[in-house]
DNA sequence: ACTATGATGAAATTCCTT
DNA sequence: AAGGAATTTCATCATAGT
C-alpha cells in the first residue's frame, strides 16, 4: 500500500502553490486546457507547429531508476582478474550478447563487473542504462574522466569524518563572513554544527532495488513508526539548519534528497522526510523522456550547436517575458554563422536562468505548463483504498501520483488555502472518476484536534499524511523574506508537524 | 481587476584551477 | 585540499498598460 508511493510522487506532481502574482495563473492550467491566451504569447513558429508528444513517449526506454557510474561497489570484494576459465567463457558470451543488442563492450565489462558475473541480461541491460543516463547528466560538458579516478563521496565514508569536515567548513565560512546574525529570532545555537544537512551526490536519495550498491534498509526511530505514514516534501536548498529542524521535529528521521533530473528531463532538487518503507520500490511507467530533446524532438532542428543543455532547470514561478525573446533573436540574429562567445554566453545564461527552449529559428521560448506536463511524465492519467490527510495539497500533485500508482483512494481530506488549486484538485478528481470522498479544507490553522478527531473516528484514522509546506521563506529565488524556517509562510511546517503528531496520538488511542 | 514586465541579490552548492 | 569562480534557485514588489 503506502509501501509503494515512489520518489516522483512529489518530483511529477509538482504539489505546490504559492501566493504569487502570476504564478497561480500560469499553473492553474496544469491538467486542464490550455489558455489560448498564454499560446498567443509565444506564437509558436510555423515550422514548429504541433509538437510531436507521441514521438516522445516512444523514444523513451523503459530503464532503471538513474545511477552514477562514479559509484564504487567497495565492500562487494570483487577483484578484476581472478575469474576462473568457466567465469570467462559465460563472461564472453554475455558480452557479445549485449555487444549484439548495440551496447559498447566497454560499458557492459563495466556492468558485469558492478552487478557481478551470474547477473541476468535484462538486468545488466537496465544497468548500462541507467549508466548512460547519469554519465549524461554528471558530465554535460564532456568532461570524461577515468573510472579509477572517480571517488564516491557520499554514504560509504565514515559519518564521523564528514561531520567534522562540514563543521570545519561551517566555521571557516562564519568567520570569512563575520557579518551581522540577522534572524535574531533564531532558536539559541545549542545544536550545534552538526546541523549542517550533507548532500548526497549523485542526488538521487535512498536508491532502489536495481542499485547493487546501495543500502535499502534503515531502522526508524520508536516515535517515528506508522501509522499513519507520513511524506513530507520540502525544497532540498533550504538556508542552513532548516532541513535540521525539520528533522528534528519529524521524530529524527534523515530526509532523503533527491533530484528529479536522474528521472525526467528537468531538475528539481527536494527533500522528503518519511516514515515509508523503503525496501520494495519500482520505477512508475511509462518512464518520461529524459532529455530535452526526447521531451520535444521537433525542436532539435533549431538548437544551436552550442547550446549543450540536455536538461531543463528547476520550474520557477517566474516566466520569462516576450521581450526577452525577441532580445535574444536580435543578438542571435546580427550575427551569421555562429555568434561571438560573449553572445553566445549571454543567450546561454538566460536560456538557463529562465529556462527557456528553442521552437523556432534564433527563437526561444518559456515552457508551457502542458509542455511541463510532458517534461514530468504527467500525461497519460487514467481512470482508476486508502484514507489520506494532504496538507498543503496545490494542485493535488501527491493524489495524482497516488493515483497512478495504482492505489485507490477511498477518503481524501485536502487543507489547501488557495481557491483555484482547489478547484483544479476537485476537477481532476471528478474526471478521473474517483470512487472516494474529497473533502477540502481551507487552512491549517483550523484544523484542530476537533475535526481531526472526528475524521479519525469516521474514518477509521488516516492511513497516509502528505504534504510540503510552503518554501517562500527557502527558497533562493527569493530575494527579499529569505527568512529562513521562521518565515511568514514557511512557519506552516511548524503545522503539518502538529496536525502530524495530533493524528498520531489520537490513532495510538485506538 | 487583470496582465505583462522589469528591478531587486543572497546564499548555498558545484565547478574548476591551483 | 583549498579557495575562488561559476551556477542555480517551488520569489516579491511596483508599475504601466489593458
Amino acid at each position: 500500500m503506502a509501501a509503494q508511493v515512489e520518489y516522483r510522487c512529489f518530483v511529477g506532481g509538482l504539489a505546490w502553490a504559492t501566493d504569487g502574482q502570476s504564478l497561480e495563473r500560469a499553473f492553474s492550467q496544469f491538467g486542464e486546457v490550455v489558455d489560448s491566451k498564454v499560446r498567443q504569447r509565444h506564437p509558436p513558429h510555423q515550422e514548429t507547429e504541433g509538437f510531436e508528444w507521441c514521438e516522445a513517449r516512444e523514444a523513451a526506454k523503459p530503464c532503471a531508476v538513474a545511477v552514477s557510474d562514479t559509484g564504487t561497489r567497495r565492500g562487494h570484494g570483487d577483484t578484476p582478474g581472478h575469474e576462473s576459465t568457466n567465469d570467462s567463457l559465460e563472461k564472453d558470451g554475455t558480452v557479445s550478447l549485449l555487444v549484439e543488442m548495440g551496447y559498447e563492450a566497454d560499458e557492459v565489462l563495466t556492468a558485469i563487473d558492478r552487478c557481478g558475473l551470474g547477473t541476468p541480461i535484462a538486468e545488466l541491460s537496465d544497468f548500462i542504462c541507467a549508466a548512460q543516463m547519469a554519465k549524461e547528466a554528471d558530465f554535460l560538458h564532456h568532461r570524461e574522466l577515468p573510472r579509477e579516478d572517480v571517488e564516491f563521496s557520499s554514504h560509504r565514508k565514515p559519518k564521523n569524518a564528514l561531520l567534522l569536515k562540514d563543521k570545519r567548513k561551517l566555521q571557516s565560512n562564519e568567520a570569512w563572513k563575520g557579518k551581522r546574525q540577522r534572524g535574531n529570532e533564531k532558536k539559541p545555537m545549542d545544536q550545534e554544527d552538526d546541523t549542517v544537512c550533507h548532500l548526497p551526490n549523485p542526488m538521487i536519495g535512498f536508491g532502489v532495488p536495481s542499485e547493487p550498491w546501495r543500502i535499502l534498509c534503515r531502522t526508524l526511530p520508536k516515535a517515528a513508526v506508522g501509522p499513519p505514514f507520513f511524506y513530507y516534501e520540502n525544497v532540498a536548498l533550504t538556508p542552513k539548519g532548516v532541513w535540521s529542524t525539520i528533522s528534528r521535529f519529524l521524530y529524527d528521521i534523515e530526509p532523503e534528497f533527491v533530484d528529479s533530473k536522474f528521472f525526467c528531463a528537468a531538475a528539481r532538487k527536494r527533500g522528503y522526510i518519511h516514515n515509508l518503507p523503503i525496501d520494495n520500490r519500482f520505477q512508475l511507467l511509462p518512464v518520461p523522456p529524459l532529455t530535452i530533446h526526447e521531451a520535444f524532438p521537433s525542436t532539435k532542428k533549431w538548437w544551436p550547436k552550442w547550446d549543450k543543455r540536455s536538461k531543463l532547470n528547476c520550474l520557477l514561478t517566474c516566466v520569462g517575458s516576450a521581450k526577452l525573446t525577441e532580445r535574444i533573436r536580435k543578438a542571435v540574429e546580427n550575427s551569421d554563422g555562429e555568434p561571438p562567445l560573449d553572445v553566445q554566453k549571454y543567450v546561454l545564461e538566460q536560456c538557463r536562468k529562465w529556462n527557456l527552449v528553442w521552437v523556432g529559428k534564433n527563437k526561444v521560448a518559456p515552457v508551457e505548463p502542458d509542455e511541463m506536463e510532458i517534461v514530468m511524465g504527467l500525461e497519460d492519467l487514467f481512470p482508476a483504498g486508502i484514507n489520506v490527510l494532504s496538507l498543503f495539497s496545490g494542485i493535488g500533485g501527491a493524489e495524482v501520483a497516488l493515483h497512478k500508482l495504482g492505489i485507490p483512494l477511498k477518503n481524501v481530506v485536502s487543507v489547501e488555502k488557495s481557491e483555484i488549486c482547489q478547484t483544479i484538485l476537485q476537477s481532476w478528481w471528478d474526471q478521473t472518476n474517483q470512487k472516494g470522498n474529497l473533502i477540502h479544507i481551507e487552512d491549517v490553522q483550523d484544523v484542530d484536534a476537533h475535526s481531526i478527531a472526528q475524521w479519525v473516528k469516521l474514518f477509521g484514522g488516516f492511513d497516509l499524511v502528505i504534504g510540503g509546506s510552503p518554501c517562500n521563506n527557502l527558497a533562493g529565488g527569493n530575494r527579499v523574506s529569505r527568512d529562513g524556517l521562521e518565515g511568514k509562510q514557511s512557519s506552516l511546517f511548524f503545522d503539518y508537524f502538529r496536525i502530524l503528531d495530533l493524528v498520531k496520538s489520537m490513532m495510538n488511542q485506538h
